[in-house]
DNA sequence: CGCTTTATGTCGTAC
DNA sequence: GTACGACGTAAAGCG
């Protein structure tokens, strides 16, 4: 029996049914008229309305309302939950420690009570990383222009790490920033830090934001610092190459 | 009846209460083996496992899998969700428009199918975040120091928004940046840009941290660029005075 | 509507 | 264990 289900169950037989799917290590569900009270790094109070709750395996712990894709209240994963029944109401707790933080809810009304023993071994396989236009790049720097010559990856700066620095076809330095989405002012603004500090240096360094897209502000911004901009899509193959680096092109 | 359950459903039942759920605008929870692909500002592909399904009211949809906070794969509120089978599998669909994309989920095996009318009136009320810091401070300027003075909050420059600017008891201006976590590097180089500017102008402008904890590495760079630290908490009650302006104080 | 910033961000990863 | 940066960040606030 994957699936254990009590509809409209008393507090007693709610209180036994999420005990026991807590114990078992099953993704237990339930449809509530609960209010919650969190402390901990911040403090938060929620006053009844009925909602769905989630306790997890891994001790996540989650109060959704029927708005938003983020919980209202939460735990993160290996926090301790419990279910306890005092002066007549049902409680839930989850307590996390480091920081210490509290999260309890109290349940007036348990419309559906389940848990469910789920097994699931598979993680997901995402593309479109920066990390994944990075690779991209270093296998064929035409993209950014002919004759460019990948020379250092993440290579690190006073300000930062520059995602990938290079040569053109005249030997003059390249300075490349990733963004996987629409690049803003921010992108800009961290490019134009890193230039700069070369900048003091040698003469004829070469900045380039490369991105699907780039907002109005950050175009008007990277033409006055006579920086360029390359519209290049993230690689959208699921499961590419990972730990590319440059000593296959050394 | 707020609830609708099935348990083990055929295909076409899980499809017809799936439906039925949705026009509901009810809150549709499904336990079930399924697979999913999404297409959108990235790609994925999640192979065949037990998950938790949610579809919101508002178009929000969710596959949580046992582990973690997040949902593995998602679309946001005001995505159009349905249900269809083909080929005698069932599948639902959730798509979004602006940025256009898709998340097709293939339910392999349904587990628990059920959908809540759900009521929530009420909004989470918290306490802690940097905008109560800003009031407070607004409110009692001697919690940075004896004599200081604010003069304008979320003050524009060109790399962004000082949080408070003021002045201390001597007239020189100070520049605050509120951090209502342990501040890192990356809240000292805001703090610096901002004084950069500044100090272009005139000297004798002070930077200054206000943030509960630090890091070893931003306390370090603090010290280096000449800035200041002062060690505050956010306040914790609820309900805070929203709309603390400076108009109350000139 | 687009842009910017915050967050109990969460999560992975390098140190 | 801590610190740092990316994220399909999501969600709020402002022009």
């Amino acid at each position: 029996m994957k699936c254990k289900v009590s509809e409209n169950p008393s507090i007693k037989e709610a209180y036994r049914l999420i005990e026991d799917g807590i114990r078992k290590r099953a993704l237990v569900v339930i449809l509530a008229c609960c209010s919650a009270s969190y402390e901990g790094r911040a403090r938060s109070r929620l006053d009844a309305g009925e909602r769905l709750i989630v306790i997890k395996p891994d001790g996540t712990f989650m109060v959704h309302q029927d708005r938003k894709v983020d919980p209202v209240n939460w735990q993160p994963p290996k926090s301790r939950s419990r279910a306890y029944i005092k002066r007549g109401s049902l409680y839930l707790e989850s307590i996390r420690r480091d920081p210490e933080e509290r999260l309890e809810v109290e349940i007036h009304e348990a419309h559906l009570v389940s848990y469910y023993l789920a097994r699931d071994v598979h993680d997901l396989m995402v593309a479109g990383h920066e990390n994944d236009m990075g690779d991209m790049i270093i296998m064929h720097p035409q993209l950014i222009e002919k004759g460019f010559r990948p020379v250092a990856r993440e290579y690190a700066v006073a300000s930062g790490f520059i995602d990938i620095l290079g040569k053109d076809e005249n030997g003059s330095l390249m300075i490349i920033e990733l963004k996987s989405r629409k690049a803003g002012v921010s992108a800009v603004k961290q490019l134009k830090r890193y230039v700069d500090e070369f900048r003091e240096d040698r003469v004829g360094v070469r900045g380039v934001l490369v991105a699907p897209s780039i907002t109005h502000d950050a175009m008007e911004m990277l033409e006055e610092e006579g920086l360029e901009f390359r519209e290049i899509e993230p690689p959208r193959e699921l499961r590419s190459n990972r730990g590319v680096t440059l000593d296959n092109f050394l």
